[in-house]
DNA sequence: TTGCTCCTCACGTCACGTGAGGTGGC
DNA sequence: TTGCTCCTCACGTCACGTGAGGTGGC
């Protein structure tokens, strides 16, 4: 069945390394075409060469071990075409990523201390409201919720509705801590009735303070620090879900530094903290 | 000493989890401001909020936890912009590594057949040159080469020497398996004398497979591999050291695709394997 | 016969995430 | 008092790398 070589050979032609070899062999990414029952030597054939270069460049683009196995597996070449692709579109997402994040850093840097944002309380009255709600796991958090926000714009557009002010969201602080949470986006209406997934709901009045946050959701813990700070510091009690009011997104440009975002997090007046309460007695 | 809060609401609003917090502070990379002595609990002052944000962010950046420490602890502005400076080269680097293998491994799916490069046996004559080697970890040959390459160019120039071939290297085997071998670097001359690092040296005769690699040196697995299994075939005796003809390089174009090098690999006769010797008793 | 290659554990790395099982604070 | 928050282990994950200690092939 043609000439094989071992394990050193093999990693030589291939540049991979004898204990990734190991490696693929154990999770059965690339096993061995013949082992020797007496040594255990590993002896490849001349035909996994192709699949060991591919497998290299494809780890070169960070292809998780499992997805490689799929591309290897994959019946037909459209299927295995269409799994690079997905992967070749991943990575074209996280190299924009990475410059939103480089731009995060530099803005961190720079604007230290330019205007910081005021604070105002405010209290946000009793509210109809036509919502899509979802339990979630944080990390779905951005793709619901841009997905989300798309089909109530749409569901405005489709029907007609006159929404009475911005389209809005309310979030479990759970999700922020990277724990599963509930999330809620709606639009205000005078009368609002069932559509598809979106049900009515009425919003409770509350008492709440507020910051504008502009630019990408990815740097609105900016918004959320400052409004921890004030709440810490003025020793008021936070609620446990907080509100926001997008006032500029995808829906008006595609660039996220122009965003806006109303951030409302409700909070109970906490003059009497335990302890002052222990101080006073 | 100012209001300081929980791990909790620390958590919510430097969209941190919990769990990070607490590994950040068993590394020390964020030790909260006080810890309860009783119950163990965390408390978080408010100027940490700073810090979180910007350890957020250039963990976003896939900067490493001791960097981030080294950022921290910078004595001054300067040392810490130099280190963040650095780390944006990184990644400026890594965008371009990403790049060039999204090419690679598009090369490699498209021109599969396409018209692979002849192998051609060749005896090289003995030959003077003067040299540059050096024992290297795997990791370090990249930048070695590079350095070393550029180094010698610089040699010929300014000794106006007279090169009588192409310049070129020797490796060990071992260096394409990730493990740590010699290399040498060399520019062919008829009368070599000492020059600062570099030594002269004779390469003896040898008997070689040869084939032609245009592309980037990342590629270059594919003529190694084409060289390894028409070893295979012949049933060869591969010989440790790989040599490389550098016909077009960096001296010449900035563009990786357009390089090309020359691959000799030393051989033996092997039509006398074991297993045939075997055969004949 | 001597090295060299190859083998198998077992453990380490990095930056956390995932429970289990239990205590503290209001 | 009840939940909720917080705590500490201990272990898992991902893709390998690093020895230790030992055997096989020419």
């Amino acid at each position: 069945v043609g000439p094989t070589i071992t394990v050193g050979q093999f990693a030589t032609i291939t540049h991979l390394s004898v204990k990734t070899l190991r490696y693929y062999h154990e999770v059965g990414l690339l096993p061995p075409s013949h082992i020797d029952e007496h040594s255990g030597y590993r002896h490849y054939s001349l035909d996994q060469v192709a699949n060991a270069g591919l497998i290299r460049r494809l780890r070169n683009l960070r292809m998780p071990i499992a997805d490689i196995r799929a591309v290897l597996v994959a019946p037909t070449r459209s299927e295995r075409d269409e799994l690079l692709r997905a992967h070749l579109d991943r990575l074209e997402r996280e190299l924009r990523t990475t410059r939103v994040a480089i731009e995060s850093l530099r803005a961190l840097l720079g604007t230290d201390a330019d205007h910081p944002p005021q604070i105002v309380r405010r209290t946000l009255p009793e509210q109809q409201a036509l919502a899509i709600g979802a339990a979630l796991a944080a990390a779905d958090v951005m793709a619901w919720w841009s997905a989300t926000l798309a089909e109530l714009r749409a569901l405005v557009h489709s029907e007609n509705l006159h929404p009475l002010g911005p389209i809005s969201g309310i979030f479990d602080q759970a999700l922020f801590r990277h724990e599963p949470g509930t999330a809620t986006l709606l639009v205000p209406l005078a009368d609002p009735k069932s559509i598809g997934r979106a049900r009515p709901i009425v919003l409770p009045q509350a008492d709440v303070i507020v910051t504008v946050h502009t630019g990408s959701p990815h740097d609105s813990d900016l918004a959320y620090s400052r409004l921890g700070c004030y709440i810490a510091q003025q020793s008021l009690i936070p609620g446990p879900r907080i509100r926001e009011h997008y006032l500029r997104d995808a829906f008006d440009t595609p660039d996220e530094q122009e965003w806006i975002t109303e951030i409302a997090w409700p909070i109970r007046q906490g003059g009497t903290t335990q302890t002052e309460v222990a101080h006073r007695i």
